[in-house]
DNA sequence: CAAAATTATTAAAACGTTTTAATAAAATAA
DNA sequence: TTATTTTATTAAAACGTTTTAATAATTTTG
């Protein structure tokens, strides 16, 4: 339980050297002593240890995942997929994740993560809006960094993105094409970079199939993007007094929060209101009606940013620029 | 940015030896010398290379933690939410968690984590049901070792555990107290050993109040204990025609699962029958009536199991034996 | 056949810490 | 005062790999 690489070499009756270079399949060792190394070491049931590896080669095998505290503890498991989809995608590439947080108002005296101090770490995901000062700070490692829905210009990182224009161009289009005509957008919170991209989606599938925009139908001046938000921006819309026979809102959460209201008032969905949301949670399926929302699969936005990353550190490509992961139109009982 | 120990004790005027017992604070170090290297390290900005550290000291800093894949990839993110309350107190505690999964049919010769091989964690937890091979497997590695939601006899493991016959017994008690006589069961695979126990909490609380269980009224032979095996439950309770005002379902997806069949039917919610679940996930707030249910603070459980896992390999401790996680019952419109 | 080029192997240094046993200096006891 | 104990510091070995430059052996070329 306690075998190094001398064993195997004295074994082998080879240097340490040749071990580590079969190890590490180095081209220039024959293949007799190849197959005899790769022998004792199943014999002898050797296994090199990481910190002496990390140590020589200056390589940890780990990636640093880097987000917010509000993140992190948000009820519903967003972020929390994403890292679990880049997660399953490092064990097939033999690397481990280090996951930790920072605070919103990072500041790199107090809350640096012990991983980039320490070396540990040759690569970086961060994932969703993360300050500023933190990726100046990053930056200064060096690392290969890949940001996940998020992006800001100026710092020229490669970064894995939702496609939230098309999946609302679709849904709104869906929407028309079941002979809607005054959709409702609940967008909640325009900071957000996702929801002003799903505005824009919504604005371009009206456009596309020629209908104006009626900018009463239109809620965005709420504080956040939550459950909450959705009960408020409906009741907001109602009070307005406009018509509108479709609600296409900003996420899942904003959508459930508008149902709750729309059934309050008494008003039927699907048969008087048809509900679209965004994201599909995993509150979508099981709310009364099911919702119909666009599924973004944040499995896969996880694993396509460790892939990058990690053929970043490797050295198997210079950039990954954008990458758009597609959405898909979910239809439930909420849209009829 | 690559200032090493060197550099730190050369400045400072000391030996190598002298700063790494400072930066360990061992006692035997002047106040003067120390606040000295203190001082130069400030300066300096050093950090101690975590792979030097650990191949010098054996102590890597890390906690393995282990589930099944099928625990990993369930879509209601339980063990998820454990992963991250372990995650939360690490990063408190300095130490990172290198999480991995392997497959129910677990086999030492193919799915040994790499984690372990190269001994690159102190301690080790395993959440959920594990099967007996892994146990045998990484009890070798004597490394100090806590089970989360799952114990079994034989192994002398520390464990950290729902108080689910508690939980179950408020849960039914509180039924009773309102009226409640002909109170179902839907336990669906009685082989979850959380699902047994909560049955017993169901016969315990009966038993308290003097009521005899009618077993007509118990449905525990589903193939699992998910949304579908809820559904199929309640079809077959249904069926039965015996009368019942009230269902305690051993978790919340069967619950949701048995309300949908309950609405389907045309039986109202809570007026008819009142439903009550357990674990309190996501969806039981958001569903139609928000369901009542027994809240399982799955973020305290991984938070426990880490403290625990931490202070056995920090010697603090030499065992932690079972330590049972208080529930508390949330209500909600399912129960009126 | 000798010279040159290629292939396979290894000695030894390096990576950056911790830790042990030894030593020097200071404080205390006799 | 000297002997003893205590306190503070350090030299040097150890941890287990990788990697570079050198060397030896073999093959190819002229």
């Amino acid at each position: 339980m306690a075998v190094t690489i001398k064993d195997v070499a004295k074994k082998a009756e080879v240097s340490t050297a040749t071990v580590s270079l079969v190890i590490n399949n180095h081209p220039a060792i024959s293949e007799a002593t190849r197959r005899r190394v790769l022998k004792t070491i199943e014999e002898l049931g050797y296994h090199p240890r990481a910190s002496a590896r990390t140590l020589a080669s200056r390589k940890t095998g780990n990636v640093g995942f880097i987000l917010t505290e509000d993140h992190f503890s948000r009820s519903e498991p967003f972020y929390t997929k994403i890292f679990l989809g880049s997660e399953f995608e490092a064990r097939d590439r033999n690397f481990y994740i280090l996951l930790t947080t920072i605070p919103r108002d990072f500041d790199e005296r107090q809350h640096a993560p012990r991983f980039l101090l320490e070396r540990n770490v040759d690569a970086l995901i961060l994932a969703g809006k993360v300050p500023t000062s933190l990726l100046d700070y990053t930056q200064r490692f060096r690392l290969p960094t890949v940001l996940v829905d998020y992006w800001v210009p100026g710092y020229d990182l490669s970064a894995v993105l939702i496609d939230n224009i098309n999946g609302a161009r679709e849904a709104v289009a869906y929407l028309v094409q079941k002979g809607h005509r005054r959709i409702a957008f609940l967008g909640g919170d325009l900071q957000h970079p996702s929801i002003k991209e799903r505005l824009q989606g919504y604005r371009l599938a009206l456009a596309e199939h020629g209908i104006d925009v009626d900018e009463s139908l239109v809620v965005a001046d709420l504080p956040d993007t939550g459950f909450d938000d959705g009960e408020a921006g409906m009741r907001q819309l109602l009070d307005r007094q406009v018509p509108f026979t479709a609600v296409f809102a900003g996420n899942d959460a904003m959508a459930i929060g508008a149902m709750r209201i729309l059934r309050e008032r008494g008003v039927r969905i699907p048969d008087e209101v048809a509900v679209v949301g965004f994201d599909d949670t995993e509150a979508a399926a099981l709310v009364t009606p099911p919702l119909t929302t666009v599924h973004v699969d944040k499995v896969e936005l996880g694993a396509v940013a460790l892939r990058c990353v990690v053929e970043l550190a490797e050295a198997k490509r210079k950039r990954c620029h954008k990458i758009l992961i597609p959405t898909r139109l979910v239809i439930r009982e909420s849209s009829g």
